[in-house]
RNA sequence: GCACAGGUGGGUGAGUGGUUAAAGCCAACAGACUGUAAAUCUGUCCCUCUCAGGAGGUACGGAGGUUCGAAUCCUCCCCUGUGCA
């Protein structure tokens, strides 16, 4: 009997907290909240965000609050560099093991209960391929291939995109049919993924041993395994997650992003992936003299109203999330999705 | 007060007698998304009904008029901008 009971605990797989939401829905807030509570370490799942240098535009956490949470993910790549989804499964994966196994430190006077807990997981960011990524897989197919990228983008400009679709077409009708042929990039890497991807036995028989991309998808993905998932979804009303998002971006232009994206733009041209993402795109604008002062503003909390619109679509369709109708820093919203987290530690 | 320019759908802005419920762009809303994803793309977008192919109604500042037919031509009125007084 004890015995059972004793296995049964044994054998629940650690949780990992995801909390989700667009962009200035207070995922920062509602993460560290939790990890104060539960002894917890962030990692991050907003792609730009693992940029180095890029700071104003980002809305990363404060260095007080990563000196006070352990953040990951954060600030871990070089501005020149490529991330790729892939590559962000990989790591955070990693990293999520690596918490898990840690053994909480207690902060005060702690209880000798306490000592034995671990560090609970919370994934925090607004990227849903790379959350999808991290928690479901990605297909098995090759990473990209940048020259077979510019050969095909070269295609396309002289041919027409209905070009690249035929071509697609031809090598896998349903992935064909199911991107639309003015997705340039999408079509672009279904070609790259049919043209790139061989099976291990291509020598014998080069022909069949190719394998399309549909076929690739087919073979399944690896989700994440060893983990039980906590979805908090942070869905505050539309016009005040809109104003909320318009109130940000103003403070990121009072904070300086446009010197900011000025001394990026010196030290790196337009060679740094993010110079060309939310706000930094119109800062960028607003250097070049194509905005002027007025419109910079604007354009670049349309463009995040915008950002976060598509967001919500993408995590509409996420499986299994508890909703909060409200921002992740209120107080109240806080003690809701603690309640939630409570019955599972 | 005079002169010129102009008033078009949520915004901008084409259209200057008939295939025009009115291009394009933007916003808004909805959707897609399997290694550049803060990216990229799609659909809807005056109202009502629909057997989903369409049917009807209302619309281009206002009121009249010309015409088989007007956002488009004419008259008067109202409003806006610019210039001159």
């Amino acid at each position: 009997m004890e015995r059972a009971l004793k296995l049964t605990k044994v054998s629940r797989e650690p949780l990992v907290v995801v909390v989700l939401g667009p962009t200035a829905s207070g995922k920062t807030a509602l993460a560290l909240a939790i990890a104060r509570r539960f002894g917890g370490e962030i990692v991050n799942c907003d792609s730009v965000a693992m940029y180095r240098e890029f700071e104003i535009g980002t809305a990363k956490p404060s260095a007080a609050e990563r000196a006070e949470v352990a953040h990951h993910l954060v600030d871990c790549v070089d501005p020149v560099a490529d991330v790729s989804a892939g590559e962000y499964a990989r790591q955070a994966r990693q990293i999520l093991c690596e918490i898990v196994l840690r053994e909480n430190v207690p902060r005060e006077t702690a209880l000798s209960e306490k000592k034995l807990r671990r560090h609970l997981p919370i994934v925090s960011g607004g990227t849903g391929l790379y959350l999808r990524a991290l928690l479901e897989g990605l297909f098995p197919g090759p990473q990209r291939s940048e020259q077979l990228r510019n050969k095909l983008r070269a295609r396309a400009e002289e041919r027409g995109t209905d070009h690249l679709h035929r071509i697609l077409r031809r090598l896998d009708t349903p992935a064909a049919n199911r991107i639309h042929a003015n997705d340039v990039p999408k079509v672009i890497r279904a070609i790259e993924v049919c043209l790139t991807s061989r099976h291990p036995s291509r020598r014998t028989s080069p022909r069949t041993s190719r394998l399309n991309m549909t076929e690739l998808w087919q073979q399944g993905r690896e989700p994440l395994q060893g983990f039980r998932i906590l979805r908090l979804g942070l869905n505050p009303e539309r016009k005040d997650l809109y104003a909320r998002i318009n109130q940000r971006a103003a403070k990121m232009f009072d904070s300086g992003l446009i010197v900011e994206t000025e001394r990026l733009l010196a030290k790196y041209g337009d060679q740094a992936r993010p110079i060309s993402s939310l706000g930094y795109k119109q800062a960028l604008q607003f250097l070049r003299g194509e905005l002027d002062r007025e419109s910079v503003l604007a354009a670049a909390q349309q463009a995040h109203r915008n950002y976060a619109k598509r967001q919500i679509t993408w995590f509409r369709c996420e499986p299994d999330v508890r909703w909060l109708a409200g921002f992740g820093d209120d107080p109240a919203i806080q003690t809701e999705g603690m309640a939630m987290i409570e019955p599972e530690i």
